[in-house]
DNA sequence: ATGGGCTTTCCCAATATGGCAAGGTCAAGA
DNA sequence: TCTTGACCTTGCCATATTGGGAAAGCCCAT
């Protein structure tokens, strides 16, 4: 199977694909003859790991991690546990950041008239001399 | 001013403040006859501007519209209005997302034992042959 | 044999920020 | 006056992930 069709079968792009080998995280593909590169059942499978673990936002870095647990069959489900419990923290903080953002920019609307006047208190606001 | 007083005195960074220029985001510092930058109250002004507006998630070619508005003594305020709510719609979409992976990590976490052993329902489904 | 669709590699782009290095400048103190 | 330390300059690198494009090679069907 070459790497259209793997992409096309896993969802991720044969872009990606090139790249999450030179980034080690899937191993060198095998070649044909003419240097092309194809992929088995097994590859398919951990690029389709890969995929959903993007989706779950997880970095490279991270999928890395899980794909070592996965690979590792005495691994203690606790350390996989452990990974996404700390990864869900981190995007419920990043959550709070942003929820505190559209927040504000509520508040800062809300007084804005939105019409073809000039007066502006988001822009006031933003420009406020020195604390806002 | 030099600019590490600027940068202290706006919260921005020197770094950033020289990458604003770059940019064009900010007009070219005049310098001093050693080329140094110096920075007036006005410029002060304008980098607490930017400051703020990257507080509230504003990319730097929004900052650059919201610049352009604030010194449009003749715009109207709807165009900074739809500037502001679009943003926070996108940062609501965003959040949204990020809720959707955290609800299924949690999912995915709440059936995984955590201890000692290796049975892990959250790499099971991450390695779901088909789909998940 | 020719063309269209695939593959290869390599370079570039974006975002916003920080770090490091080599060298110039300035002010204060010995 | 000389030295020292704090500051400034530019420039390059790195981060993380993805897409775009070019130039060249390969494969299959007509």
């Amino acid at each position: 199977m070459n790497i259209g069709q793997a992409a096309r079968a896993t969802g991720v792009s044969a872009k990606m694909i090139r790249w999450y080998e030179q980034q080690g995280l899937v191993p060198a593909a095998t070649r044909s003859e003419s240097n092309y590169r194809h992929y088995s059942e097994g590859d398919l499978h951990r690029l389709r790991f890969i995929r959903r673990a993007r989706d779950l936002g997880f970095s490279i870095k991270q999928i890395a991690e899980l794909l070592a647990l996965w690979n590792d069959r005495g691994r203690a489900s606790a350390d996989v546990k452990a990974l996404a419990l700390g990864h869900a923290a981190a995007l419920r903080q990043r959550i709070l950041e942003l929820e505190e953002m559209v927040q504000s920019l509520g508040h800062l609307a809300e007084h804005c008239q939105g019409d073809d006047r000039p007066e502006c208190p988001i822009l006031e606001r933003l420009a406020a001399p020195v604390a806002a």
